[in-house]
DNA sequence: TTGTAAGCGTTATCAG
DNA sequence: CTGATAACGCTTACAA
């Protein structure tokens, strides 16, 4: 693989010239820039991304950290990331942290050491001054589905809280009160919050579910079967599932199901996302719409914002808003 | 950010120290090595990256090009590959081709820039010697979803034509007799060769479907319901339907359903790939599973062996074979 | 317009 | 065990 020594050889100039060629610089007469390009296409050369970026600081790629590739959740995230990747003619270099705090340090240091000057992390399992101290580096880092107090005007995310009363409400205006809620390991930020922000507006109407009811398994279809198993074995009765999100939902429906339990009509159950597969499902899926494209593209934006040190950017606030969808999986008690 | 002369500088060693204990390397003193991991810490520093692979092989990551991903498809390649850069502790660069010449030609050259040694590549719009000029320059490099005669040993791909000859034996062997087929834009290799390989079975039998009733339509959800549109216009009664994929599949179900024409008893819908959807779905979807999580294992073991230039690895034939799925989808006809 | 030469941060070779 | 010093491939003043 050829070097710009090379090409400077072959091109009868000096590697100075060949740079300049590279990178479209000015200087350089118009025969021999022709024949510059003509030996660096004759001898196949790629000039090396790692050399170059030694020198100055990296601005045609960001770097992003999302837990799982498979979760359309974080699809949908990828995907947001990527049309502004896309429009701002920028690539992106994307590593998983899959839920676990080592792998999730490794990727973000990974990141850091390949000194990328935007970033655009997903973190679930990283303590908040962790991400505080890297933020604090790296000017153009931008944290998503996550808020941090300290550095709220580097966070995107979505306000939780009022997701989970947003779903609380609408089952109760439907005339619910036997409420059974299926919840994430209680080790994620968001959902303590979806879950205190249900749990609150339950209690003030004096619905709280007791203990039995509330049941926490892991935040995927599988992890819905199992926590409806559990829930139905509990004996107490209950006429709503108020689900951590769309995945859990929908494995939840497929175990009422299966046990014979319709839904809505002997249960209803309400999701968190509105991800695709919510309306491809039957019955369709009654929601939160949770605007994660939206969010991946303002905190690209962002990143990319940040990291040219233009510094005169006003950093808003990034707080996003969940809204009902509603479908076909609840049903109104009379 | 401070570089390993400060780091030199500080703990009162040489660079040399420093990138010794950097890489673990064995020639240092055990106090020493102590003092200067300390300063490391201090002073955070972080091994620039860029710098260390302008010299070596960059063995430490392997680089990706996938179509897109927010396709459940592609997710599924993503966690295969995943997998085994987990277990051999390679981290993953990413970038996205969206079916588009360009931006896969423009994605797999900033990988080549970038040096890496090993390279899982799934394209669809490259010509195939584009494509055979890549492989010949790395060795790493292997091709996913996808066979080149010239560069055999370095694709992994499933049987295409065997998928469409099963699909259409099985709903044959139902009974079925006037079967419509909703098929991808035409210049997809893959999709080629399933038709090819249903229509061969179905010539067979004398029963090719009529023009009318082979529809192309992008390969998603919204294309199954277009393509679907478009059969039910062309008036001629069809009691089957052969899908591309998975997601035109469950697209076209949902338009039939939204036409108030029940499957599987009014008309049959046989899907392609065996995605996860097409277990949540109602009623369960009838497909060919496709083993693109074994696929993407598969390609990304050889990218990563033939990167290491042990050059004595002996290149297998990666076919797959696809397997029928039968679930809820496909009604016999008495 | 073109060339020379000094970096950039790291590793590797070779002395000590 | 430790330290100079020369690469690595490229960019960029500074000269010419």
């Amino acid at each position: 693989m050829p070097n710009i020594k090379d090409i400077a050889r072959a091109a009868g100039v000096s590697p100075a010239s060949v740079s300049r060629v590279i990178n479209n610089g000015p200087k350089v007469g118009r025969e021999t820039r022709e024949r510059i390009k003509q030996v660096m296409r004759d001898m196949g050369y790629s000039p090396n991304a790692n050399a170059q970026a030694i020198n100055d600081q990296n601005n045609t790629s960001i770097g992003i950290v999302l837990a799982d590739l498979v979760d359309p959740f974080f699809s949908a995230m990828a995907h947001g990331i990527e049309q502004v990747a896309t429009l701002k003619n920028v690539q992106i270099f994307m590593n998983s942290g899959a839920f676990e705090r080592e792998t999730e340090l490794r990727a973000i240091e990974t990141l850091l050491e390949h000194r990328y000057k935007a970033m655009v992390i997903h973190s679930s399992a990283l303590e908040d001054n962790v991400l505080i101290g890297f933020a604090r580096k790296v000017p153009g880092l931008v944290l998503i589905n996550r808020y941090i107090d300290e550095i709220a005007e580097r966070c995107v995310w979505l306000d939780d809280a009022m997701g989970g009363q947003l779903m609380a409400d609408y089952i109760c205006s439907q005339g619910h009160s036997a409420i059974a809620i299926i919840d994430a390991p209680n080790n994620l930020s968001n959902s303590t919050n979806r879950l205190s922000g249900a749990l609150t507006f339950l209690k003030q109407r004096q619905l709280s579910p007791p203990i039995q009811l509330i049941e926490h398994a892991e935040a995927t279809y599988e992890g819905g079967r199992v926590a409806v198993q559990n829930l139905l074995a509990s004996g107490i009765p209950f006429s709503a599932i108020l689900a951590h999100n769309d995945a859990m939902a929908i494995g939840a429906i497929s175990m009422l199901d299966a046990q014979g339990i319709n839904v809505p009509d002997d249960v209803s159950v309400i999701g968190f996302d509105d991800l695709m597969l919510a309306r491809c499902i039957k019955p369709k899926l009654t929601t939160i719409n949770n605007p994660i494209e939206e969010m991946a593209i303002k905190a690209t934006e962002l990143a990319l914002a940040n990291s040219q040190q233009h510094t005169g950017n006003q950093p808003r606030m990034a707080a996003f808003k969940p809204e009902l969808v509603i479908r076909q999986s609840v049903k109104g008690l009379r």
